[in-house]
DNA sequence: ATCGAATACATATGCACGTATATATTTGAG
DNA sequence: CTCAAATATATACGTGCATATGTATTCGAT
């Protein structure tokens, strides 16, 4: 009986995951958003970042992804960019006026998924979920941090 | 304050699974494996299935990804195809003796990454996460099903 | 003022996942 | 027995994410 390790925490928040990503890709396609766009749009409609670099920090991706799904944002008319006027490698990066008029039924959406999908759970279930998962996140940061480091230096 | 959607049990699963997702390959990675094999090589050594379709649903992925997963990992050496005498359209699917050898190592890597993870996690809390998790992928599989449906038919 | 280091971004490559569609084999209704 | 439907796999294409690396601009120490 191996199911031990496609039962673990890690296997089963792939899992869910990637459920989630699907019902809010098909609920958020009509409105022209994907799910990794959120934390864009968000934090641009919020002023909390407004180039490349600080989008990526927010969203916790990569650069090089980043420059990618900007690139196909305002392709697909959701963002504009302008050259910095304080520094000629940066692009300041806004919404366009679609993108900022759909915004608000986006989050709807994203926030009726979790509803959809949380029917059954008491609020204390639900926020016991938020805790535990935001505890989880901080550890993972924290093993990745020491994983990155030069090591604990076990050796005499 | 828009963290709102930010915060939502969706997006805060995403980013513990992305997190998951990068410190086990890079633990994984020394071994030749990658996150995505481990459902593929346990389903193949305890049997459970042994053809690309079956491999498919007992992963929860679609057949063209499993396709190409299967062929990587064929070409990687982890596995084998050997045609299905039974039926022509279909390839047995074996692990490779290197495969089976390091297996045992990889899933130890797996399971001790959650450790890690969850190491100020008491066994309750642990296990809640487990049991929140299940209900919600549990939803989550409903919820997909009646959305693919044509529909409540909520009109007169 | 200049030149090397740091920084912001771009590009190339690879994996994992999805949808849409093609091909080949098997199955079943007649 | 034959042919259409079902099934198993393959292929093409788009997205999201990662690493590795290149290019241009800015910064800072001399």
């Amino acid at each position: 009986m191996d199911m031990n390790v496609l039962s673990t925490p890690g296997h089963l928040i792939s899992l869910a995951a990637r459920g989630f990503a699907r019902l809010s890709e098909a609920r958020l396609k009509p409105l022209g958003f994907g799910v990794g766009h959120l934390p864009v749009l968000v934090a641009l409609q919020d002023g909390r970042a407004s180039t490349q670099r600080d989008l990526a920090r927010f969203a916790r991706v990569e650069q090089p992804p980043m420059a990618q799904m900007l690139a196909r944002m305002e392709r697909d008319g959701l963002i504009r960019r302008t050259p910095d006027p304080a520094d000629g490698r940066s692009s300041l990066i806004t919404l366009t006026e679609r993108a900022e008029a759909r915004l608000p039924d986006a989050v709807a959406v994203l926030l009726q998924g979790n509803d959809d999908v949380l029917r059954d759970f008491t609020d204390e279930e639900a926020g016991l979920l938020v805790t535990l998962l935001t505890r989880l996140i901080a550890n993972l940061d924290r093993v990745a941090g020491a994983e990155a480091s030069p090591g604990p230096e076990r050796s005499s």
